[in-house]
DNA sequence: TCAACAGTTCCGAATTTCTGAACTATGGAA
DNA sequence: TTCCATAGTTCAGAAATTCGGAACTGTTGA
């Protein structure tokens, strides 16, 4: 399995931003780890409701989110621990993610790292 | 040549604006109506710096522009004027259409028809 | 009636997306 | 250790989408 990529802050294309939030599954995903109050790993993020996202096309969420810059994955022990880029990206792209959340009507009030907390970063 | 589809204000699915505007070309191309000083026209929009759209290209980047919601084609004579519909859509998703802009660098202070002029709309 | 022009539609090639199946990595139990 | 279960990744082929040249349509002006 080959290391997980994550962009720097300043290599993050808003292309690639609005193309993963362009898909309401990803954003289903994105909003739930933003407004936090799951674990954030990704199985657990497999149900939307109307339907269970195969384990494959889950996996490419996470890498089209990661790969974007919108999300943080880190392994821990035998599951993967997801986390926003919230505030980073918030910096780089003031209300941008905000707005889209709140298009979408994703937006219930508290976004876990953003403008709030300026996020002890590890790194 | 079928007519011209423009989706409804409340008919506007923020996964279209986003999908359009995931793709440079498209967000120069509405960059450019957005900001005025440029007729319109699909012609006058090819002319990217780097490259010159091929034709049938550019048709379908306006129509996927249309469709999503973000601008109105409308024939006049031979050619095709088109404009956005940015004070409508800042109506229906506040600040999306600025950040999105402001994200890629192409927000240059006015914006043709938002939040100020509230549009002298025609329908 | 015809030619020129702006833009659309068609269609085949190339690229991308999707997902089941096989695989890898980690941790716990025997 | 070895083995098994679990979480997630990679692979591969089918399906869907995108791209762009060529042909077409609609409008104007000669």
């Amino acid at each position: 399995m080959r290391p997980l990529f994550h962009p720097a802050l300043e290599d993050i294309r808003p292309e690639a931003i609005l193309y993963a939030l362009s898909d309401p599954e990803r954003v289903a995903i994105f909003a739930k780890l933003a407004t936090a109050g799951c674990g954030g790993t990704c199985s657990a993020l497999a149900d939307l409701g109307d339907r269970v996202i195969p384990k494959s096309s889950l996996s490419n969420h996470f890498k089209v989110l990661r790969e974007s810059g919108l999300i943080r994955s880190e392994r821990q022990g035998v599951e993967m621990r997801n986390q926003t880029r919230c505030a980073e990206l918030d910096q780089r792209f003031p209300g941008l993610i905000r707005s889209i959340l709140v298009a979408y009507g994703q937006f219930p009030g508290q976004l876990e790292t953003m403008s709030g907390e300026q996020s002890r970063d590890r790194q």
